[in-house]
DNA sequence: AGCCTTTGACCAGCG
DNA sequence: TCGCTGGTCAAAGGC
């Protein structure tokens, strides 16, 4: 399971193919000089992963999707087998430098849901905000559906979306805005295995 | 009990 | 103006 989540994460910034990769270019939140161009491009607001898709995605034609699993939320799954993840989808929030700091001062994977937001309670902002999933929606172009969150504070503009796989992998995370409220404690609540700290 | 996901409908922007 | 598309809303149900 370990192993599986790295390939993937690996290959979440490394080519569009189904090959794995290292993510040498990442480091403690931060993505390095040697990050291939497109992740520095677009001030890495779109983040463009490899699709481990295993099956082809059936095109519904319409404005929703019905065959995704339930509760396999590819952070989820990261976070559940790869506590130190988080980094990897932090740099991705260019617009949250807040939360690039923040990842420096704490590394304990946080989250409330239980497929939470990619850039919330999930890997990808590891941020320790908490997000709710409001829509989601086949897109036009995309292969797979694409999941909209948004932060669970009241006046927080912070969203996210992210596309994934019949599998739960992600192909696609865009990250928008920035939190405007301090982060809540850790640990305030595990619903999930992987909420909870790291056996 | 409270928060979350699901999902059909609705709305706005654009060509 | 109309149709298409992406984004959001909100009711219902689940955990």
């Amino acid at each position: 399971m370990r192993e599986t989540s790295l390939s993937f994460f690996n290959a979440l910034f490394a080519q569009p193919s189904l090959t794995t990769r290292k993510i040498p270019f990442i480091s403690n939140g931060n993505i390095s000089s040697d990050a291939p161009e497109r992740c520095k491009d677009n001030n890495f607001n779109d983040i463009y992963a490899s699709s481990f898709a295993f099956k082809p995605t059936t095109d519904l034609g319409s404005s929703f999707y019905q065959g995704a699993a339930k509760k396999m939320n590819p952070i989820t799954i990261a976070q559940q087998s790869l506590p130190g993840v988080e980094d990897t989808v932090g740099v991705s929030v260019e617009h949250s430098p807040q939360l690039k700091e923040q990842t420096d001062e704490e590394g304990e994977p946080r989250g409330n849901g239980d497929s939470m937001a990619a850039g919330f309670g999930g890997a990808p902002s590891e941020d320790g905000y908490n997000g709710r999933k409001y829509g989601q929606k086949q897109v036009k172009g995309s292969e797979y559906p694409r999941s909209y969150y948004k932060c669970t504070h009241s006046n927080c503009p912070v969203k996210d979306k992210v596309e994934q796989s019949h599998e739960g992998h992600i192909t696609k995370i865009i990250y928008k805005g920035v939190h405007n409220y301090p982060k809540p404690p850790p640990n305030r609540r595990f619903k999930n295995s992987f909420d909870q700290p790291s056996k």
